[in-house]
DNA sequence: GAGTATGTTATATG
DNA sequence: GCATATAACATACT
C-alpha cells in the first residue's frame, strides 16, 4: 500500500486510534524488519508509556510515545490494523500491545522496517530524506533538481531529493505534465519543474482527499486504469510500458513525446 | 516455472 | 562525487 498518501492515511489512523492509549507489551515477530534497533531497547523506551502524537515524513511514519519515536516504514506490503486483544493478522510481524487493544504490522513480504528512534532530526539524519514532497516549496524543489543529469523520473523516486513520491505518483505526475519519464532534469525549464512541483502536490493531496481509494479519483487520472494497453485519459492512445530506472513505467506515448535530449 | 509487484540498500562500473 | 545498472531482500499472484 504504501507511498506517501497510504502513509498519510496510516497516519490518522494512528493519530485517531492510538493517542491517549498506554503500550502494555511489546512483540518483533520478526527480527529481520528491525531497523538498528532491538527488541529489548524499544520495551525500555516504549512500555508503559503513553502514545502522544504520529508523525510523517515521506513514506516514513513515527509514532511518538512518551520521549522517543516508534519508527514504522510500510515497504512494498505493509499495513496497519488495530485488533482485539486475542485478534490475529496473516502476517504479523509487529505487535503493540495497548491497555485497550493492539496495534499490528501486518507484512506479507517483510520488506517493511520498524525500530526506535529518539527524534525526528535522528531519523530524517540517519535515513537521509529530502524534505516532505507534500510540503515542499517549488522554489525548494527546483533549487533541490537543478543541475541534475539524470532522468526526471529516477529524480523523483529519489527519497534523498524528496521524500514521498513512489513508482505510480510518478508515473501518475509526469502523465499530467505531458512530460516524458526519461526526459533529463536538466533539460526541463524552471518554469516546467516548477509547475512539477506543484502537481505533486496537487496529486498527493488528490489521492489522500479519496482515501487513496484510485477508482475514486478525478477523470483524467492514470491511476484510474494504469496498465499497459488501457485507453490514455487524455487522447484514447493506448499506454505502453517501459522501464526507466529499472521500474515499470506506464506512460501515453502520445500526450508525453519523447523530448530530443534524452 | 516465469514474470511482475506501491520500496530500499548494497554493489559494481564508467 | 555523480550517473547508471543490477541484484538482493521475501512473498503473493497471474
Amino acid at each position: 500500500m504504501p507511498e506517501l498518501p497510504e502513509v498519510e492515511i496510516a497516519r490518522r489512523f494512528v493519530r485517531d486510534r492510538l493517542i491517549g492509549k498506554r503500550v502494555t507489551s511489546i512483540d518483533v515477530l520478526d527480527s529481520r524488519m528491525l531497523a538498528r534497533s532491538s527488541e529489548r531497547s524499544m520495551r525500555a523506551a516504549f512500555l508503559e508509556r503513553t502514545v502522544d502524537d504520529a508523525i510523517r515524513h515521506g513514506k516514513n511514519l513515527l509514532v511518538k510515545i512518551g520521549d522517543d519515536h516508534l519508527y514504522l516504514h510500510l515497504g512494498m506490503s505493509g499495513s496497519l490494523h488495530m485488533v482485539d486483544e486475542d485478534g490475529h493478522t496473516s502476517h504479523e510481524r509487529l505487535r503493540l500491545g495497548l491497555d485497550e487493544g493492539a496495534l499490528v504490522l501486518d507484512d506479507p513480504r517483510r520488506f517493511g522496517r520498524f525500530g526506535l528512534y529518539h527524534d525526528i532530526e535522528d531519523m530524517l539524519a540517519d535515513k537521509g530524506l529530502g524534505p516532505d514532497a507534500l510540503t515542499v516549496s517549488d522554489k525548494e524543489f527546483v533549487s533541490r533538481m537543478a543541475g541534475r543529469k539524470s532522468s526526471i523520473k529516477p529524480l523523483l523516486l529519489d527519497q534523498g531529493i524528496i521524500a514521498g513520491v513512489g513508482n505510480l505518483y510518478a508515473d501518475e505526475v509526469l502523465f499530467q505534465e505531458q512530460l516524458h519519464p526519461a526526459t533529463k532534469a536538466n533539460a526541463i525549464a524552471r518554469t516546467d519543474m516548477a509547475r512539477l512541483g506543484k502537481r505533486i502536490r496537487k496529486v498527493l493531496e488528490t489521492s489522500i482527499s479519496v482515501r487513496t481509494d484510485f477508482s475514486r479519483l478525478p477523470e483524467g487520472y492514470l491511476l484510474r486504469d494504469r496498465r499497459e494497453g488501457a485507453p490514455c485519459p487524455r487522447c484514447a492512445t493506448e499506454l505502453v510500458v517501459i522501464r526507466v530506472g529499472g521500474r515499470t513505467t506506464v506512460l501515453c506515448p502520445s500526450c508525453q513525446s519523447q523530448r530530443a535530449e534524452r
